[in-house]
DNA sequence: CATCAGAATGTTTTT
DNA sequence: CATTCTGATG
């Protein structure tokens, strides 16, 4: 491989030129390296580690990504590789360009040179474009988004004759992308998890394949999927990128599922030289395929592996820390770190309960305007450095909705990122069509949008003529016009001039010099998709014309409508974001890797935070992921943490009551300040009851000395005003479980027993269903027909055997 | 084939 | 509550 080697040297001397040192490289080899000297000895071994597998265990705010970057630098600094041997693997585009820049700080230069440093994603897609013939695709494939892959799944769907409601083409779509995490090809797939379409899964995972491979068109899961299988089938094309990368660098290594681990190991065989980067405890994302036991199993699968723990930690106070420690202590599956500091002991972490969820907003938005202030003695902050930090996006409203009054800046983070409005999928759609005539995907998402009088009926005989003629859409649809054949006279004469402006569009792109932008206008226009929005009456309307106006103009900066289509699909950024200084909403998934000074995490209660959902559907493995969020959370913040929750919360229209998360239990007492809710007569939470205390009692927790006491038990001890139901109904639940005994501890126990414990037909007891009876086990899952929420699976671990009087689970309220 | 009213149904998200 | 999806009407 010859030409490899030629593309090497000129992307390396590219590298060259652009870097601002001028001495001959064997000088600067020499050289001393300065940037190594800022470093702690634990990050200065991760940086000089170099030869042989390395797991750097980085917890929170330890600079992990200082000494990834620095890492690099090193390599490249001491010409142990060049720039396009190294292999260097992030999540998102977002941590990919970040290190772009990094890297570029600390060695001076652009990395222009550096072409295998992208997500997992990014760079299967530059290998599959080279080898696409070992797929069976052509190497002009596309790339199919979810919306592309329901629509081909529901196409499929109704050719085999399957109920759609029975089996949802979510469903089947959501079990296809579980398989191609874990690499599994249709031949691959464990048999008991066939069931989708009374046994058909498997079978319907191969039809489609088939349509994609017809389509030449690949799905996310497919990019890696496809590598994997063209390195395990063609050893030569492995060894050619095994021999390439002589070092392999990975980012945020917890959150990788077993297709990414899988390439990475074959990739690192040959030269070893795989440095992995992850914290165990901030996995988060177990639920879309990540595996944790890639990173807990890492020694084990590289022999001779390094395990270098970066435990200092450059972000948080003490008491922050210990807090965040204490909870993720109660988690078993760890690899155990302990992050430690030498920054001043600070504010202790705030807790306070509130009566509901709207006076936590407003008593939130006030603490923020406070801190902005500068009251209490602290420095004035500004809103760029607070954040609100919940579980499910739907907390966000309250603080909206309340900042919106008080006129409080905001910024919600996260939200339906532009690539994915419907306006926008629409137009790209056009695009897609107007550049490949043959992506009848794209065709029918737009066919009859705006309306052309083309329904079901007529679409469905459009895929028929299509089928029949062995021609795609757009020329079945050319047929079908003419012959005005399965569709109303109307409808034949708006879809045949829709086929000739597509005609017409797809010279007018090929054409040389086009106008690309000007052309992408017209599209709109012609088509009458712009004339649609500005009809339409519905209040959003005017911004979705907006967004199509930014969408065009965003077309600027690229050759053509081909290079866009290309970067969309893999890079589905969303920066557009006004200046000006704004508090930020997000979701803890959202804040992993970010840090604020002043931090908020509301909606601490048992339910939501931890989800009752993912305890219920995934028992104690679910349990622990939600901690791990817990952590992720209290890790976020700098200086000042506030926990919240409240008693009483409206959800879907409903007021729903709950108590206090049980990660409040695990806070360790002595580093958390208990706060008395203003504007309340004798307290917050559990104050329903007249004379009780609630946490407006005491001020602060826990008599310092006596470690790791949960703050909750120290002020139930404490104060004899506690009556309130909410909290005789908690001691009663914690002298069910034995006090100081960690609950999980419990419920493995019970799994053990679990599954020969009941049968079908057993009347079993659910702390939030209530009481029901099982109608179906699969292993640890049941699914319980309950009396007052209907049917529902849960992990067997987290109902008990009912009994027939009252046992310790009915608590009396 | 489009439109409207009623029912169902609500995590977390990247590529 | 609010959004999305379904199915029965014009």
């Amino acid at each position: 491989m010859n030409g490899m080697d030629i593309d090497e040297a000129a992307a390396f001397e590219q590298w060259e030129s652009a870097s601002q040192d001028r001495r001959p490289l064997s000088e600067r080899a020499a050289a001393p390296a300065p940037y190594l000297d800022s470093l702690n000895p634990d990050q200065r071994k991760a940086v000089e580690a170099l030869e042989g597998p390395v797991l750097v265990l980085a917890g929170a705010g330890t600079g992990k990504t200082r000494a990834l970057t620095t890492r690099l630098a090193h390599l490249i600094h001491t010409r142990r590789a060049w720039p396009s041997q190294i292999l260097a693997v992030t999540f998102t585009n977002k941590a990919a360009r970040e290190m772009k820049e990094r890297i570029g700080d600390l060695v001076g230069g652009t990395v222009e040179g550096m072409p295998w440093l992208g997500t997992f994603h990014s760079i299967c897609v530059k290998i599959l474009r080279r080898h696409a013939e070992l797929a069976e695709l052509k190497s002009t494939f596309t790339i199919l988004d979810t919306d592309d892959q329901i629509r081909l799944i529901k196409q499929l769907l109704a050719a085999e004759n399957v109920d759609e409601k029975r089996w949802p083409a979510r469903l089947f779509a959501s079990m296809v992308d579980r398989w191609k995490n874990r690499a599994q090809g249709p031949g691959q797939v464990p048999p008991d998890e066939c069931g989708f379409a009374n046994g058909r899964g498997a079978e319907f995972y191969q039809l489609y394949q088939d349509r994609l491979r017809v389509l030449n068109a690949v799905d996310f899961g497919d990019l890696l999927l496809h590598v994997v299988q063209i390195f395990q089938k063609n050893p030569d094309v492995l060894a050619d990128y095994q021999n390439r990368f002589k070092y392999i660098l990975v980012d945020e290594y917890q959150d990788t599922n077993v297709a990414q681990y899988l390439w990475l190991r074959l990739l690192a065989a040959e030269h070893r030289n795989i440095c992995c980067v992850g914290d165990d405890d901030q996995s988060i994302y177990g639920w879309r395929g990540a595996e944790v036991g890639n990173i807990l199993r890492f020694e084990r699968d590289f022999e001779g592996a390094e395990v270098i723990r970066l435990e200092q930690n450059y972000r948080s106070t003490p008491h922050i820390l210990a807090a965040a420690s204490g909870v993720i202590a109660a988690n078993k599956d760890r690899l155990g770190k302990t992050l430690w500091t030498d920054a001043n002991e600070g504010e202790k972490v705030r807790l306070i309960g509130h009566w509901d969820g709207d006076e936590e907003a407003r008593w939130i938005g006030e603490e923020i305007e406070a801190y902005q202030r500068g009251t209490r003695g602290h420095a004035a902050r500004g809103l760029d450095d607070m954040a609100i930090l919940v579980r499910a996006s739907f907390q966000m409203r309250a603080f909206e909705d309340r900042f919106l009054t008080i006129g409080l800046p905001y910024r919600v983070i996260g939200g339906p990122r532009f690539y994915e409005r419907m306006e926008i999928r629409d137009a790209m759609a056009y695009f897609r069509v107007a550049v490949s005539p043959d992506d009848g995907l794209a065709f029918e998402r737009i066919v009859n949008t705006p309306k052309r009088g083309l329904g079901d009926k007529a679409q469905q005989s459009i895929n028929w003529v299509a089928r029949q003629h062995g021609v795609t859409l757009l020329e079945a649809a050319r047929i079908s016009a003419e012959s005005g054949e399965g569709m109303t006279k109307k409808a034949a004469k708006g879809l045949g001039e829709l086929v000739a402006q597509f005609d017409r569009w797809h010279v007018e792109l090929a054409a040389p010099g086009a106008n690309h932008v000007e052309i992408a206008g017209r599209i709109l226009d012609e088509s009458g998709y712009t004339a649609m929005w500005q009809v339409d009456k519905s209040p959003d309307a005017p911004g979705r014309l907006e967004n199509l106006k930014e969408l065009v103009q965003a077309l600027e900066e690229f050759e053509n409508l081909q290079g866009f289509l290309e970067h969309v699909s893999l890079v589905m950024d969303n920066d557009s974001d006004e200046p000006g200084e704004k508090v930020s909403i997000m979701t803890l998934h959202g804040a992993k890797g970010l840090e604020f000074p002043c931090v908020f995490l509301p909606g601490w209660e048992d339910g939501l935070f931890p989800s009752q959902r993912s305890m219920d559907e995934n028992g104690v493995k679910g349990l622990e992921e939600e901690r791990r969020l817990a952590y992720v959370g209290l890790t976020r913040a700098q200086d000042h943490l506030t926990i919240s929750f409240a008693a009483n919360r409206h959800i879907y229209g409903r007021w729903q009551s709950s108590l206090p998360s049980r990660f409040i239990d695990e806070l360790p007492g002595n580093h958390v300040e208990v706060l008395t809710p203003p504007g309340l007569y004798g307290g917050g939470f559990g104050a329903s009851a007249p004379g009780a205390g609630g946490y407006g009692a005491a001020a602060t927790a826990s008599p310092s000395g006596e470690p790791e006491g949960s703050v909750l038990e120290e002020r139930a001890a404490q104060a004899s005003t506690y009556n309130s139901p909410g909290w005789r109904r908690m001691a009663a639940r914690r002298g069910e479980h034995g006090l100081g005994q960690p609950r999980e501890a419990r419920n493995l126990v019970v799994d053990a027993q679990a599954a020969s414990r009941f049968e079908v037909g057993t009347r079993v007891f659910h702390q939030k269903f209530g009481y029901g009876n099982i109608t179906e086990i699969e292993g640890d899952k049941l699914t319980v027909a309950f009396e007052k929420a209907g049917d529902k699976k849960v992990v067997a671990s987290f109902v008990t055997e009912a009994r027939a009087t009252g046992g310790a689970d009915d608590v009396p309220f």
